[in-house]
DNA sequence: GGCGGCATTTCAAACGTTTGAAATAATTGT
DNA sequence: ACAATTATTTCAAACGTTTGAAATGCCGCC
C-alpha cells in the first residue's frame, strides 16, 4: 500500500492533536516536553514511519550534509581507493558523499562543479582533470564559504588552496634510490602527460637520487606518455632505441603504463627485457597475478590521502582550521618489494 | 572575499527594487515578464553569483534530484564498470548521484537505506548485500512511492520488484559449450558464495549445457569458494584432488577467483596446469598484462546493466511505468576469445 | 481566593523557492 | 476622456522543519 499524504511533524500533529512544535521537540528529546508526551509522540511516528525531511532540515540549518567529490574517474584504482577512505570517514560523521566523475575533460568538471554548487555540498574534495588550469569555477565555492581541498592531484603552484597530495617526490625518489642500490647504471624515467604537476615531481625525485648517487643524467633516457597505448609505446621504443645507452632499470608514472610498456618490450622480444628491472605507482592489486611482476611498486596509500583530505575538510565545515588558513599535508608512498 | 549574506531571490530583489516573485519569474523566463526586466534581473544574478538553493526547491518540488546507489563495493570492477552507466545517463537528466558502500554487511545496507530515505532521494538502485535476506528497510521506499531497482545481485525469488540483471545463466551457458565443443570431457564449475543467487544460476547454465551435449554430470567436478583466497584455495584442491576424474576445463564465478585459483595451480605444479582451459566472469581488463590469461572470459557488460537499471528507475519516476508492474530485464552476456 | 512559580504547550517567524490569483500599470479604441 | 483590454508586477500561501518567545495550565502557599 503506497501512502498519499506524506507522514510529515503536521500529519502526526493532527493525529495526536497537538501542536507541530511539540511533536518537533519531542521527536528532538527537549526537556521542557512531558515524557509520556515524548512517548506517544516517539510511538506514533515509529508506527507511521514518520522520516524526517532532509530538504526541510537543510533549508532550515542552510547545510546539506553532503560532501562532493569530484575526480577524473573510478576505474583508477588510486581514486577508488581514496573513495574508501573518504566514504568511510564522511558517513561515519553523517554526511552522504556525491561522487562526480570528469574523465578528465573541463567542461565536465566545471558542469559538476556547477551542480554541486546548486546542491549546496558543504563542501568539496576535488582531484582536478588534467586539462584544469583556470579554477574560476572552484573558486565560486570559496567565495560562498563553502571549502574545498584539492587532493591526489596537484593544480598550479599559483594557487592558494587547501591539499592533501601523495608525496609524489619521495616516492619516486625511493624508488630510484632503490634501484641505484641495486647497481643499476642506467636508469630510465618514463613519465605521464606533462599537463599533470605529478609528471615533474616524480621527475625531480628521479633526477636529485641519481645525483645524490653521483649517477649522470642522460636526457636519452626520459621519456613522457599520454596514458593511451599508443604514446606509451613510441616512449618505450624511444627509451630503447640507442644501443650505446640501453636501459637496464625503470620508473614508470604509473603502473599500467608500466605494464603496457613491458608487455611491448615482451613482444618485440627486446634482447633485455628479462634484464629491465621496473617499478611503477601503484601498487595494483592484480600485480600477483603476473608471472614475471615487476621487482616492486610504489605504493601510494590512497585511502590514507582520501582519509586526509576528508578530516580536513570536515575541520574547515567544523571550523576547526581557518578557511583561509592553507594546509598541505604530503602523505608519503611506501615501496613495497615483490 | 567571502560573502556573508548568502545571494537570495531575495537579496536579488531588494537590490533591483522589485518582487522576489518577478525575479524569480523573470529567472525562470515567464511569458508574463517584460523582457527588459529579465535582462536586468538576468544580468545582475549572473554578477551576483547567484545559485538557486537546491534545498528550496526540492522542498517545493517535493522532490531531491538524487538517486541513490547502494552496492557492495567499488573495488570489484563490474560495480565500478555499472557505475559508470548510471551516472553518466543520471547527470545527463538532471540527478546527482550517491553511492553507498556496504562491504556486503547488512547492518551498513540498512545504515544507508535509512539515509537515503531521509535524504527523499528519487529513486534507488540497488546491488543487495549477500546477507540480505529480509527487505523492510527498502520496502520503505515503496511505501513512500519512491521505486527501487534491484541490479546486478538477483534479490530471493519470492520478492515483487523491479530487476535489471546479467544474464548470467546464458553467459555461463555458453562459457562450457565454447568448452564442450573444444572437446573437453571433464568440465569442471567453481562458484561463488552460496549466498548469492547467481551461483546457482551460473550452476544451471554449466550444468544445462553438459545435459544439452550429452556429457555426464559428476559432483566432483563442482566446488564453491567465499572470494576469499584461502576458501578459494580449499576449492580449487578438492576439484583437483582425484586422479581419476582430473578436470581439464573450468568455469569460475569471477575472475579474480579463477585467478587465485590457476595462481594456486601453477605455484603447486600441478601436472595439468597448462592443459586446463579456464574461463571467468568478468572480463577485466587486466587480463591483457598476463603471460596465460585465459582462454576466454564472459564480458557481463555492466555498463549496460548500469544504464538499464536507471533507465528503468526514470521511468518509474516519470510514472512512464507503472510502479507496480514489475519489470525484469535481462543484459545478456558475451563470451571474449583472448 | 488570588498569586508566584513551574511545567508544558503553542505561536509565529524563518530558511529560499514557486505559482495561481489578485492588483496595478500601460495601452487601446471610441 | 474614460472604460475596456492587455501587459506586467506583486501578494500570499505553501513545501517541512526548527526554535526563542509567549501563552497556558496547574500546583501549592499564604
Amino acid at each position: 500500500m503506497i501512502r498519499n499524504t506524506p507522514v510529515t511533524l503536521k500529519f502526526l500533529a493532527e493525529k495526536l492533536k497537538m501542536s507541530v512544535s511539540t511533536v518537533s521537540k519531542a521527536l528532538n528529546d527537549y526537556p521542557t516536553i512531558n515524557e509520556y508526551t515524548k512517548k506517544r509522540v516517539q510511538e506514533m511516528a515509529k508506527d507511521l514511519h514518520f522520516t524526517p525531511n532532509k530538504s526541510a532540515i537543510n533549508l532550515k540549518e542552510r547545510k546539506s550534509r553532503i560532501i562532493g567529490i569530484i575526480l577524473p574517474n573510478l576505474l583508477d584504482h588510486f581514486f577508488t581507493r581514496s573513495i574508501y577512505g573518504v566514504e568511510q570517514f564522511a558517513t561515519a560523521n553523517g554526511y552522504n558523499v556525491i561522487i562526480r566523475q570528469t574523465h578528465d575533460e573541463l567542461e565536465k568538471e566545471i558542469q559538476a562543479a556547477n551542480m554541486l554548487l546548486k546542491s549546496r555540498v558543504d563542501g568539496l574534495i576535488i582531484a582536478i582533470s588534467k586539462n584544469t588550469q583556470n579554477f574560476a569555477h572552484l573558486e565560486q565555492f570559496e567565495n560562498m564559504g563553502t571549502p574545498v581541498v584539492y587532493y591526489a592531484r596537484n593544480p598550479s603552484f599559483n594557487l592558494n588552496c587547501h591539499k592533501v597530495l601523495g608525496n609524489t617526490f619521495q616516492g619516486s625518489y625511493e624508488a630510484t634510490k632503490f634501484l641505484i642500490e641495486r647497481k643499476h647504471q642506467k636508469i630510465a624515467y618514463l613519465g605521464g602527460p606533462k599537463m599533470i604537476n605529478f609528471t615533474h615531481e616524480r621527475f625531480n625525485g628521479y633526477i636529485n637520487a641519481l645525483k645524490d648517487f653521483q649517477l649522470p643524467f642522460a636526457a636519452g633516457l626520459v621519456a613522457y606518455t599520454d596514458f593511451d597505448k599508443e604514446s606509451t609505446i613510441t616512449a618505450i621504443k624511444n627509451l630503447f632505441s640507442d644501443p650505446g645507452n640501453m636501459p637496464t632499470a625503470l620508473v614508470a608514472f604509473k603502473e599500467p603504463i608500466l605494464f603496457d610498456a613491458m608487455k611491448y618490450l615482451r613482444s618485440v622480444n627486446h634482447p633485455n627485457f628479462n634484464k629491465v628491472e621496473c617499478i611503477g605507482f601503484g601498487n595494483n592489486a592484480f600485480i600477483t597475478y603476473l608471472d614475471t611482476p615487476p621487482i616492486a611498486s610504489i605504493e601510494e596509500n590512497p585511502e590514507a590521502v582520501g582519509e586526509n583530505a576528508i578530516k580536513l575538510l570536515l575541520q574547515l565545515i567544523d571550523e576547526e582550521v581557518e578557511l583561509l588558513n592553507y594546509q598541505k599535508i604530503m602523505v608519503d608512498c611506501k615501496l613495497v618489494i615483490h
